[in-house]
DNA sequence: AAGTTCCGAAACTGCTTAGTTCCGTATATA
DNA sequence: TATATACGGAACTAAGCAGTTTCGGAACTT
């Protein structure tokens, strides 16, 4: 994640303007950029745990061995942390350009249920779930949210979708944002309504039951 | 909602222990039961309007037009007043045994999107949406919120099911649980996650495009 | 009428936390 | 070596808010 994290912000592709410039050349001791994943990522965390309103500066700040000081050199306020550590997340998915392709929709879908995705994917909804109050009041939150962990995951399905479409094992004419959204939205239905886990059965479940028939694939 | 909200309390449905027992006689001024209900009501809009965290209870008391004291008489602390309040959205629901009966599930469900229960569907959602990061650390809120928020809609959705089966409609082995959480999860996904409405059109689609493939019944 | 309890309003207390400042130390440039 | 800036840590400031108390007045019982 650290390293994914600089490449992305030198790349400056987490964010429309990084946090942190590296700065012009100067005198005195240089900003230790190490130092901005591992607050971000004890951002993640404690955001994951204690949702927003349960965060404190403090808790960050000790799980990152940090002082509140080197968090405020580098964020102006909590707010634009987290927005930049939600933003950060993006950077932790499967490259797109190298999703499996299997042949078959379900194969496609089910290459996707690998233990670590899983677990990444559990770890956003934790933070997501932390979010949630805010994101109908902070729009700037809400991109960065839906742009983290929305919108990747949708066009990981979409692209399934669509190469389904292409090879003609899929009818052209489904709906393809909607079968794309049905297992975002049962998995997030799962975990932050019911508060019940999300395995791999489940998700074949929900594959087999629900996404294949909607795509016109009956078993 | 005052009355029915008046009517659970003395049944002593809403919750395990009504907040205000209808006191022994005594002397002095009588409480004002008509209060509950007005600061309940308060609690709710600005529970939907600022989450939980970002509910005050200046908020709630100076919205119901009630004294803070009024409000800790009547409540210990600000969480247990959030907890009966979202109880008591249970009773603001469509009686499950009047509910409508066309002689096919996708009339049965149709039935089910007037504007009213839309509306009141969509202000338990933002409620819900107050409440998520909560629900994850408080075991009794989360209760309170599944028996008012999430367990009438599935019940609704489950008793359509059935009876679909009953008719001989639909397949007996079909997944009643998993189909009967497929559009609670899709509204819910679109709202919190998406920012998008929920209107009469959305929920035909789902209605058509994946509900009733997943029960069995292709158009 | 006397005594009791409720009401809304407002002042008050105590704690938490976002954000700031300062310190001794470490790491860079010139 | 002199200067400048970053670091972690801790003290500090200011504001917001849960919960309490007090008050004048209203509503009830006896």
């Amino acid at each position: 994640m650290t390293q994914l994290d600089l490449d992305a912000r030198l790349a400056g592709t987490a964010n429309a303007v990084p946090p942190n410039a590296v700065p012009a050349n100067r005198v005195g001791r240089p900003l230790d950029l190490t130092r901005d994943a591992d607050i971000l990522d004890a951002a993640l965390d404690v955001l994951a745990e204690e949702g927003f309103d349960g965060m404190t500066i403090d808790m960050v700040a000790a799980r990152a061995k940090a002082g509140k000081a080197t968090l405020y050199r580098r964020w102006p306020s909590k707010t634009e942390l987290v927005i930049d550590a939600v933003a950060c997340m993006k950077n932790s998915d499967l490259n797109l350009n190298d999703l499996p392709d299997t042949g078959t929709l379900r194969g496609d879908f089910i290459a996707m249920m690998k233990p670590a995705p899983i677990r990444d994917a559990s770890q956003k909804l934790r933070v997501m779930a932390g979010l949630v109050s805010l994101i109908a009041r902070n729009p700037d939150l809400a991109e960065a949210a839906r742009a983290a962990v929305i919108a990747p995951r949708a066009e990981i399905n979409r692209r399934f979708l669509q190469r389904a479409i292409d090879r003609g094992e899929l009818s052209a004419d489904i709906d393809i944002p909607l079968v794309s959204s049905i297992s975002p939205s049962m998995i997030t239905y799962r975990t932050m309504m019911l508060g019940k886990p999300v395995d791999r059965d489940y998700l074949i479940t929900v594959l087999d039951k629900i996404v294949l028939p909607a795509a016109g694939l009956g078993q």
